[in-house]
DNA sequence: CGCCTCGATGTCAGTCGCTGTCATCCCTAC
DNA sequence: GTAGGGATGACAGCGACTGACATCGAGGCG
């Protein structure tokens, strides 16, 4: 038996989301969340390096299932089609299950700047990641900026949708979809020859 | 004759530069800034809502330029038209005199990631502006946010070529190559027949 | 000319995020 | 049983940011 209850990050998780939920983020101490389970302030910013990061935990998981996503694609792959893999792998992670705890968070996130900034950067940070995964297959720098980029920006959008109350779809779907109607989107353009250069 | 010297904005932003260049932004403390130019810690915050916005004084514009940008469009432009349009409008802000600036400006930005979280955040919301602008012409909600959004990436990575000291090229030129490879990258994906659905 | 309002700044106290440091204490290994 | 190590507590302190109130010169107005 531990001195103390095992899973701090976790209890320390469940309980910002809860407050930030009832009373808002801005309107939540850190002392608050670490004494709602019992610990004191000094001990939730030794397990988050700041108090919007406790919303974020598990974001490595996301990343590494990214890449994993990479990984599994085959040698021959197009750049965009390393990322439709990746697209794939990353939306495995978000079942049907997870869609209200998914909501209830992103409710809060949707409620506050500093977060949504904070959750632009977690998804650049991917962005980076799939670059460099990319650069490693001998894609260069300026495809596999552009294939990253343009990936997360499908996952972002994809997961707005998938959050949405009416949509009953996976998100694996979804994102199919939106990948779909980006190359129709650039397709047309391209077409109309119409474009400077 | 005011009662103070006009332009307090704009002397604390250049004062903030100078010293996040020599000190380091973290290093720098808002109280620093506002002593540098006669002015107090107050005043500073009544000028910029938070230590890292000083560095982006004038995004205003570079919103408004973006959207300037997809008002010229013509009618009939389809949505990544319409975008190349205003990248074409933004691009034609950043002129070679200011080139510099820009330079020693981003390398305050790239060495410190609450300034990159920033930055990113006000990319995102002139992908925001220019959504409402595609909206606004009627096009869909999908298409608005992947066009808006697929631009303003291109922006970005268009602009930190820009900014590399071998770049001679305008940022016109290379926006409009970039948004040109990622045409050449959807369209290779498209032809390739093997992407899910 | 004198008064009054207004806007930009100063002053001050206070909260909160976050950090460094040192002490504490159980659990484990030897 | 003793020595370490890992996680926590206690405490002091800095800096970002805010609210409230005072100050004071500029310009309008009688």
């Amino acid at each position: 038996m531990a001195r103390w209850e095992p899973g701090t990050a976790e209890r320390l998780q469940r309980a910002a989301l809860e407050l930030f939920t009832t009373r808002g983020f801005e309107r939540t101490t850190a002392t608050e969340i670490a004494e709602s389970v019992g610990l004191t302030e000094r001990t939730f910013f030794r397990h988050y390096s700041d108090k919007r990061e406790v919303l974020f935990h598990g974001q490595d998981e996301l990343v590494r299932t990214f890449l994993a996503g990479v990984d599994e694609a085959p040698p021959d792959a197009s750049p965009i089609e390393v990322v439709a893999a990746a697209l794939g792998s990353a939306s495995s992670v978000f079942t049907d299950e997870r869609r209200p705890h998914s909501r209830t968070r992103q409710a809060v996130i949707d409620e506050n700047p500093a977060l949504q900034e904070r959750e632009r950067h977690k998804l650049a940070s991917i962005a980076t990641a799939v670059t460099g995964a990319l650069r490693a297959r001998g894609v260069d720098e300026l495809a596999a900026t552009l294939a990253a980029e343009t990936g997360v920006t499908v996952f972002a959008i994809a997961f707005t949708r998938w959050i949405r109350e009416d949509e009953q779809r996976s998100l694996a779907d979804i994102a199919a979809d939106v990948l779909h109607e980006l190359l129709t989107l650039t397709a047309a353009a391209q077409d109309s020859g119409r474009l400077p250069r």
